[in-house]
DNA sequence: CATATTTTATCAATTCTATTGATTTATTTA
DNA sequence: TAAATAAATCAATAGAATTGATAAAATATG
């Protein structure tokens, strides 16, 4: 195995300013050190090469052949860490953000979020991970997210949550004749489309009414709001579904609200994070940036439904 | 200034075992040290950067947003000095030659030399410095050249002389007519094309001849062998020149030696390097290649010679 | 539910490595 | 020929890395 790494990178350091300077003594003045220890950190480098690096001519240290393809090798390697430290160092917005979040917000917040942020911060990368509200609470709770964004209750003491805005389920159809005002039971047995099992959305919805009716006829289940959205196009049906990601239909007369008598399900966006993440100047600015945004858009959605009235 | 590099190897080393395992007891023991050992290396890591790279969700390390960010320009860095070392160590045929020589030699003879061992040795690496005998000489002294090849006398108790073969300067002309049997103080007022002022081989010459004529007719002098040839060929001229740089043409009837009476001016290749060099795998090989390649050349042009006359 | 186990952090003691200061050797310069 | 310069070497020392023991906090166990 070549798994042990005996150089170091001080002796990289003191090797690359020898050859630059050619004279033990005056890298020894410049370094700070005494002769000697130049001189010993050279001698032990070639001892872990197993052969000389430099020729001694005249008490001189000339590269050999080996100590001119060290040098080729090791001279951009060492630069780039040195690059490496001061960039760590001094640049606080230098990073990689895991977030997470459950399917309305990934298709319909997270994508403002993140190309705002990034272009803010070109410098940080962030990696987007979907998934139900569970999942991503367990992701954070066991670390392998920075920040989730999810829609319903989370529980647990370590988790740290925080309501960033709030989610209306509608009924909404393509066919503006069903959109009048009724119960829920008179509609409960038209064609319905909703989200698959397991998914936030579709579990507020059916436990939200199952006071009200006894059952639904649910006659196509879509993994994805828009796939839904489609089907409403094209079918006369019906499906119970995220204000947010609705508003620009609703605006353009392309879908209608159901005036559903009492209906009133509303949950709320959370963002969520562990209570033992380190905040880093990365981890306060997207947190922040995310509240504004979030912000932003609700009033930007509020405005549009009431012009969308008058 | 970024110049401090305070990150050590061991450091990185030990953070990317920490990033791989997850786990600070088992690095430990992996790597044989203690487990406070990886802790405080880890921290010490953390406030040379100014920042945690890890959260400390339940006792456990998970990689945050900059130690992600962190990792990942590492790791390969890391792994290429680990490369870097191990092939250093272990591979012989490993460096760069510096190699020098004279006029004649860089056209003649050096390119087969230098083919013939790339073949060998293709991780080996070759530079070619042209100049005249003195100019490689110096070189060698002062180390900035590993070998040298030249033609003639080198002084000098610090340099090591090999005679590698030998070389005899002919007196040339593309004019049958001009190639009979004479005193040289009989063609010394024809039409003489020589090397420039300061080259071995023109030097030599005009040495030689100095006792038998005044002078003689110089009415072109070239940089460049080669171009001496083709001013032959295509003027009624004469010049001395080595004879293993006009073998072919000879051969081939294009150019014809000139049969000065007690005409014989011979001198040595001579093979060089410093008294002190080190004698890497490397060099020594590329010493021995370097007197196979020579011999056998040398025995080429006897024996086409040979082939001429019959 | 209390107990044992696992895991990281921390601290003083220790080991090991890098560095020093003085000296030697060789070479160059004056 | 003497003075100055530069690298190598060595024992002494300063400085880092590592240890072993212990504390603190969480997880697993009976």
């Amino acid at each position: 195995m070549g798994k042990n790494m005996k150089l170091t990178l001080r002796q990289m350091q003191i090797f690359l300013n020898v050859v630059s300077s050619g004279n033990l003594t005056n890298v020894a003045k410049n370094m700070n050190i005494s002769q000697s220890a130049v001189s010993m950190s050279i001698k032990e480098l070639e001892n872990i090469l197993g052969r000389p690096l430099f020729d001694r001519i005249n008490k001189k240290l000339i590269l050999n052949e080996l100590g001119r393809a060290f040098h080729k090798e090791i001279l951009p390697i060492f630069k780039k860490l040195v690059d490496i430290e001061y960039e760590f160092k001094n640049s606080e917005h230098k990073g990689i953000i895991r977030v997470g979040a459950s399917t309305t917000i990934v298709d319909y917040l997270m994508p403002s979020i993140i190309c705002t942020y990034m272009r803010s911060y070109p410098d940080v990368k962030i990696t987007l991970k979907e998934g139900n509200t569970q999942e991503i609470a367990k992701m954070i709770k066991d670390g392998s997210l920075d920040i989730g964004f999810v829609e319903g209750f989370v529980s647990g003491s370590e988790i740290i949550k925080e309501k960033i805005g709030s989610d209306e389920l509608l009924v909404v159809t393509a066919d503006k004749k069903m959109s009048k005002k009724c119960e829920i039971s008179d509609i409960a047995d038209k064609r319905w489309v909703l989200r698959e099992e397991g998914s936030g959305t579709r579990e507020v919805f059916l436990d939200y009414i199952k006071e009200r009716v006894d059952d639904i006829n649910i006659f196509l289940e879509l993994g994805h709001t828009e796939s839904i959205k489609s089907i409403l196009m094209n079918r006369e049906c019906l499906t119970c579904i995220s204000k947010i990601s609705v508003t620009s239909e609703l605006n353009e007369g392309k879908l209608f609200k159901v005036d559903v008598k009492d209906f009133e399900c509303q949950r709320d966006f959370l963002m969520i994070h562990h209570k033992d993440k380190y905040h880093s100047a990365l981890f306060t600015k997207f947190l922040f940036f995310s509240r504004e945004i979030m912000s932003d858009m609700i009033d930007g959605i509020k405005c549009s439904l009431f012009l969308d009235k008058s």
